[in-house]
DNA sequence: GTTTGGTTGTTACAAAAATAACAATGTTAA
DNA sequence: TTAACATTGTTATTTTTGTAACAACCAAAC
């Protein structure tokens, strides 16, 4: 089957990386087949939603029976991976970023972190769950060498938009910012950003307003 | 001025977040005065989303002069933070636990880590970034003893619906959590749930998408 | 065979969020 | 004194996201 080739909306890829996730744990448990409420309920999200999403990446189910499980999570990996898989640098090796780097070790075949930046001696040319740390200033060189396409930003806040400038001069395609600072960079290339003070603050908040508290 | 009483939108909740953080690097500066576009620029966002913001909480600048930095910070935080403040517990005092507690640490005053769980015996009774870890089996009495009303889950993915029920019969009014895999909670409960592995997905697919490979 | 029921795929509608448009206003400069 | 300008606050429009409605389908039950 042909790849979707328009973009697909934002919160639906993020489901469909779930559904994958949890289609995986489904078909370890044997099963072969799954209706829509089923992937609904796991998720928390309504069956609607899961029919759309599956009809936006062409994908259609039998009748009465739902969909194949297999099928299903190898449709999503031609849509998500990319054919070849795409390597991964970690910059900022401190306690967030060994914390990604010993998770994320070999949890995606088609997405492995294969090197960490650091700029603190003790750390340059460790190596941590298996990744070897570079010193910053080899980033341009280990970046290229090695064809990373995708960083993700674990240094202190303030060193972050300097980071993301030396990435995207190193022609990194994508970034992932676990600063709370915001950086720049240009609309070629896809930058996420996620602070989890703020969704610390929001939790807080919501809970304040729920509680009628003052 | 009185505290805005309808709930705001979840991302104007958010970017407040930021803006106070914002703001406060701002004052540490020396800056009494700022306009809607420096705001807009520090986070890449539209000076117009700004206004449209500062509008909801019922904030209004001086013209040609922009917003006072100090009462804006004032006024953010008589929206986002109790009065009395919050406390927050971590489940799961691993790899990414302990990360987030010796970052929070001390950070946010009207939000802070008073205790972790685990059921790693060697972690039990330790203390972490000042934190102590009690055995989940004491969740239920901590809880209550401590008036902890925020809990951020970090256990492995396979833990966090029970650990998430098990808050839920303790009386915890929101949840973080940062497992793969979600949770059901009663709607009086705040839920957000962040999952870092579909982030790096997500961005990995746009890379593809941009970048027209297959 | 015909009805019932459960499930899909799709279209129509609603809500949330972002963006644009623009009037109002006061400051500066001519 | 008046015109030009920068900036705010608000309303209108567009885009994105989610929800609801429902026709089509086919298996099973009657
Ligand atoms: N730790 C957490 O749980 C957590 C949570 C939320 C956000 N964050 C954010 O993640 C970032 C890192 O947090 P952390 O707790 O891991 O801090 P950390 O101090 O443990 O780690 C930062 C690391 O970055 C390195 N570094 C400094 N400048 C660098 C540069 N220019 N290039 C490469 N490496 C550099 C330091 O040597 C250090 O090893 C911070 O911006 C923080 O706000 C962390
Ligand atoms: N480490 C990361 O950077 C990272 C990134 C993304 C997501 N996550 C998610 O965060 C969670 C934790 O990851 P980690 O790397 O810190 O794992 P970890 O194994 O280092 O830590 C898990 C901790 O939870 C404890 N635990 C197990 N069952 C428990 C229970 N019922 N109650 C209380 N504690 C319990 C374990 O003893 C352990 O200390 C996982 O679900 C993982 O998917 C982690």
């Amino acid at each position: 089957m042909a790849i979707t080739l328009k973009s697909l909306p934002d919160k639906t890829v993020e489901r469909l990386s779930q559904y994958r996730r949890n289609l995986l744990v489904c078909l370890s448990k044997g099963k072969q087949h799954i209706f829509s409420h089923e992937i609904a309920n796991i998720q928390n999200i309504t069956p609607v939603q899961v029919r759309r999403d599956l009809m936006l990446i062409g994908y259609t189910g039998t009748l009465r029976k739902g969909y194949d499980v297999k099928e299903l999570i190898d449709l999503i990996g031609r849509i998500l991976d990319s054919r070849t898989g795409m390597k991964v640098c970690v910059v900022g090796v401190g306690n967030l970023g060994r914390s990604l780097i010993s998770y994320f070790n070999g949890r995606r075949s088609k997405l492995s972190i294969v090197a960490g930046f650091d700029t603190n001696p003790e750390k340059v040319d460790k190596v941590y769950a298996g990744v070897h740390c570079y010193h910053s200033d080899r980033l341009n060189e280990i970046i290229k060498r090695d064809e990373i396409t995708i960083a993700i930003i674990t240094v202190p806040a303030e060193q972050s938009p300097g980071v993301a400038e030396k990435l995207v001069i190193a022609g990194i395609k994508g970034i992932l910012n676990y600063t709370p600072k915001s950086v720049n960079v240009p609309p070629q290339v896809y930058l996420e950003e996620y602070d989890m003070v703020t969704s610390l603050e929001k939790v807080s908040y919501f809970v304040k307003k729920n509680a009628g508290i003052e």
